[in-house]
DNA sequence: TTACCTGCAAATGGTTTGCATCCCA
DNA sequence: TGGGATGCAAACCATTTGCAGGTAA
């Protein structure tokens, strides 16, 4: 990418995804405030679901109460989804609505974790899976999650 | 089943378990108490994964913290399984080894989280996305967890 | 007769909340 | 200029840990 080393946002998709954020955030009467709007910036550029320990390290300025109580409420509004991995740590990452349909990588050495997007026909045979289970189980299925867990090329003794 | 109506064991299955189990914690000099049989019995029982409160209202006589600590020494010898599920309440199930492999329904209302098993086909399927996503990702993938999230019987509405 | 196990109570740590202040629509 | 937003510090709550008996091998 040519974007401007500044703070500047690459105007295509991220100017979208504020645009939904502050609508949605409009319609409960909520503020698309600079903060909020650095967090979904946040959110963005990183390559899969962040705590907020790594949010703050990752230059975040407001207070810890501030990013519990805006993710919790952009959570609310659909624009962020929480994401509690097998090692207990609790991520935020965008919703699949803004960053599209995925699945997630844990290293459960390190607890990182990635997206991965899978084949269309694995997610057709889930959507399959998940139709059957609506109609043997009683429970009305309206989205799944997979989580691949392994080791991250970082943690993997055999890479090293 | 045409058992006792006491605490006796069901022979079968539940005996060999417990074999496991013992054999396991013998394997690093602990004890297979009564505290930690019951537990075990108890975790078997169930139809999916338990939340502490859900094993103490469920009879469980052990003390808060003895019921954490049997836990995660189980954990440890791969007799016992945590779970973390959307609504953010930790679980607990025997292992697959012990349980065979499944997944888990769950209820995005009450939390309530019940046991699922694929078809072989779907299985195929994420088993060669696993292959895959290890091909191409980086990591080593070891493990996959499907939840299917949705609302269950009794909360559900349209059901009522 | 040494370990291991248990229960109680205190400590921990991530998350939430009360409150006073700040600030934008 | 009023209602939301923020920061700080205190509160909360699930989980962990220290310690002083118990108990089994």
């Amino acid at each position: 990418m040519a974007a401007s080393e500044l703070d500047l946002e690459e105007p295509a998709e991220v100017d979208h995804i504020h645009d939904v954020a502050a609508a949605r955030l409009r319609g409960t009467r909520q503020r698309y405030t600079s903060g909020r709007r650095a967090l979904v910036r946040q959110l963005h550029d990183l390559h899969g679901p962040a705590t907020i320990s790594e949010l703050q390290d990752g230059g975040s300025d407001s207070s810890t109460s501030s990013l519990y109580r805006n993710l919790a409420i952009l959570e609310q509004c659909g624009v962020v989804h929480r994401v509690v991995a097998v090692d207990d740590t609790t991520r935020y990452e965008l919703s699949e609505e803004l960053s599209g349909h995925h699945h997630h990588l844990v290293c459960r050495n390190c607890g990182r974790v990635a997206d991965l997007t899978l084949s269309d026909d694995v997610e057709l045979a889930l959507a399959r899976a998940a139709d059957q289970a609506s109609r043997t189980s009683g429970f009305r299925v309206a989205a799944h999650n997979l989580e691949m867990v392994g080791t991250c090329e970082d943690c993997d003794p055999e890479t090293a």
